[in-house]
DNA sequence: TTAGATATCTCCAGAGACTATAGGTTTGGA
DNA sequence: TCCAAACCTATAGTCTCTGGAGATATCTAA
């Protein structure tokens, strides 16, 4: 039996951050010892790795509470596991073309200014000031 | 004199966001009305489309806050607006980097999986259970 | 002028995913 | 047996809004 300290070591997700887990229903609620503290086995670890993993991959707390929900269901097609990874793909995918067009923005926008003139000329600032000049909508 | 409703047209600002940036000190405290509602000028429209045109490229408050104290200053130098953007391009490149690497392995479960077999086989189920199953380290 | 519709006011709560703090209790090792 | 470390609960804070409740103001049409 593990020590909520105990899992947080073995898995690098913060004490906190379990309860925080449990509260949100993604892990079951822990046996608790005789003077009520937490007390986990192997599967709690196993889940709570999943869930890091997921995590980590930027899946969302409803995401994860939906994959540990089907993998509960061994024998059902997996339809929907797929799904879901999918559309987090596609989110992915999205942020990052945003993000490319801010970028390309941004570097613009700095590449005009050597930080060494006055305010009142500063590229910097008058590019927030007047979206005129801006390449793309955004 | 424009209402905040006026305001939030012509800027796309909603509002009660326009309240907000005026709690959190972005937009001067709007005059009012007999009646106690906010009256905005020109200037205050040219403040928040500043605002706006920052926040859309992904600056947030503190770092549009100090921006626009330093256009309140126009003959400084504009070293400090010039580091801001500089150091925001860094942070968006940044972010693009971690996603690609979130996407490449999201991508690879993905593609493992046709959405067509049991849950117990799922290739994106097994990936979020097992680690050693990843291409790279997150 | 007055009624009614729309817009505005303030204050408060919620979103998401934690993180931190305070004040108290349990555990494990010397 | 004692003490430090780990644990417990409950609550508030992070960030940038967004939405609602209930009250007041403004505008338009009759």
């Amino acid at each position: 039996m593990l020590s909520i300290g105990d899992l947080s070591k073995r898995t690098g997700v913060k004490v906190p951050t379990i309860r925080y887990y449990e509260q949100m229903g993604l892990l079951a609620a822990a046996e608790r010892s005789e003077g009520n503290q937490r007390r986990y086995e192997r599967q709690d670890l196993e889940r709570l790795a999943f869930i890091r993993h997921a995590r980590d991959l930027g899946l969302d707390i409803s995401a994860i509470r939906e994959l540990i929900a089907l993998s509960q269901h061994p024998h059902q097609p997996c339809g929907n596991a797929d799904r879901i990874a999918a559309d987090h793909l596609k989110s992915v995918r999205d942020k990052i073309e945003k993000l490319k067009k801010l970028e390309q923005e941004l570097a613009r926008i700095v590449s005009h200014c050597d930080g060494d003139h006055a305010i009142e000329d500063c590229y910097v600032i008058r590019s927030l000031s007047d979206h005129g000049l801006c390449d793309s909508e955004h």
